[in-house]
DNA sequence: TGACAAAACGACCGATCGTTCTATTCTGAG
DNA sequence: CTCAGAATAGAACGATCGGTCGTTTTGTCA
């Protein structure tokens, strides 16, 4: 790897953290040059553009969103052991992982009616994140661990819900009973999907 | 109500349907200026800082979404109906109503850890409106339409994560079956709360 | 109608935005 | 060791940001 492009990751690397507390639109090349410890033009001359950067910081996330949450899961058994630990893998990818947030669920209501590479670049990861789930359940269903008529796009979409409401509850509501519900939640989701 | 009263009413109304559209963050007093055709100073003269300002959208944003959502609900019978109501009414708050998205989800992303007076009256309109779906879902146990032991904020949780998930799919995803995926959700959740 | 207050304006502040340019420093292959 | 090309720095661009100021217009009420 030459130097450039070393250096063009650990942007990137960084970027995304910053991504995480501030989101991709509040993203800005001032404060990540000086996190990085270089000048603004020095970093600026990795990028094309602002745009490219945020959609470079997207396919960033999504690499990692593979190796911590994605990749781990696929070592399961098929079926429903290999979406619990999605499930729980991605409870952690907004909270733990990435400290400042899911930048996917950030990104989602910021750029939901500005057109772009930056959105059709969301939409993409997005759908390819949903068609993992919707995969894996109907992998499940082919296990005989969930019911044979079970509508895979619709489990994707609940489940999607209750991820999403789980970050609002502990990230901003700071609801100590968070993880609780979203076990419930999911279990309940889980049942419904089995008998 | 003087001119000074009418003129901040005309400002915030149309600073709700920026926001709507740019999001809280993306709110500006240079676009709101020439949107309300003032001088960027003639309507800053209303507001002691931005910080203010937003706060006066979110609040703006509750009592517009009391008028038509919450107070149609209330017109219904107790329990399920009312209910029921308040989910329809929700799913258009956020598409036909502010055609840009609900300015709560958004500034959920947004605000989810930046300290200060908006997110703090964020929070307090957001746990209004949960308390609302709580304190409905318990008007629905004591009717006998909801079984006895329901967790009325479990409930609350879980609806919650359906209508973000619906704006997502619908107003990002473009999803032509995502009012369809959310009333399935919702008769799930009506299901489940029910035997 | 006259007088006083409320409201709106235009100009301007320093800071920061994304971006461009040129000049300098560094790196790696021959 | 040399030297071309890559990598970085620095200064500056016009635009816009939130915010302040003094002045002018407008509304209100005796």
């Amino acid at each position: 790897m030459s130097k450039g492009e070393a250096t063009r990751q650990a942007i990137l690397g960084q970027a995304l953290d910053l991504t995480s507390e501030v989101g991709l639109e509040g993203l800005t090349l001032g404060v990540l040059a000086q996190r990085v410890q270089m000048s603004k033009s020095g970093l600026y001359a990795h990028f094309a553009s602002k745009e490219v950067l945020q959609r470079d910081v997207l396919d960033t996330a999504a690499a990692r969103f593979v190796d911590v949450v994605i990749a781990p899961a696929l070592k399961r058994p098929r079926g429903l052991p290999r979406i619990e630990l999605l499930f729980e893998g991605w409870l952690r990818w907004g909270t733990e992982e990435l400290t400042g947030g899911c930048p996917f669920v950030a990104a989602a209501a910021d750029f939901d009616d500005r057109p772009g590479m930056v959105r059709d670049r969301l939409i993409g990861h997005l759908k390819d994140m949903l068609g993992t789930v919707s995969r894996s359940a109907r992998i499940a269903v082919e296990e005989g661990h969930f019911r044979a008529d079970l509508d895979t796009d619709q489990f994707a979409y609940e489940m999607w819900g209750l991820l999403v409401a789980y970050q609002h509850y502990r990230r901003l509501l700071g609801d100590p009973a968070s993880i609780r519900r979203a076990h419930i939640a999911f279990r309940g989701l889980i049942d419904h999907s089995t008998r």
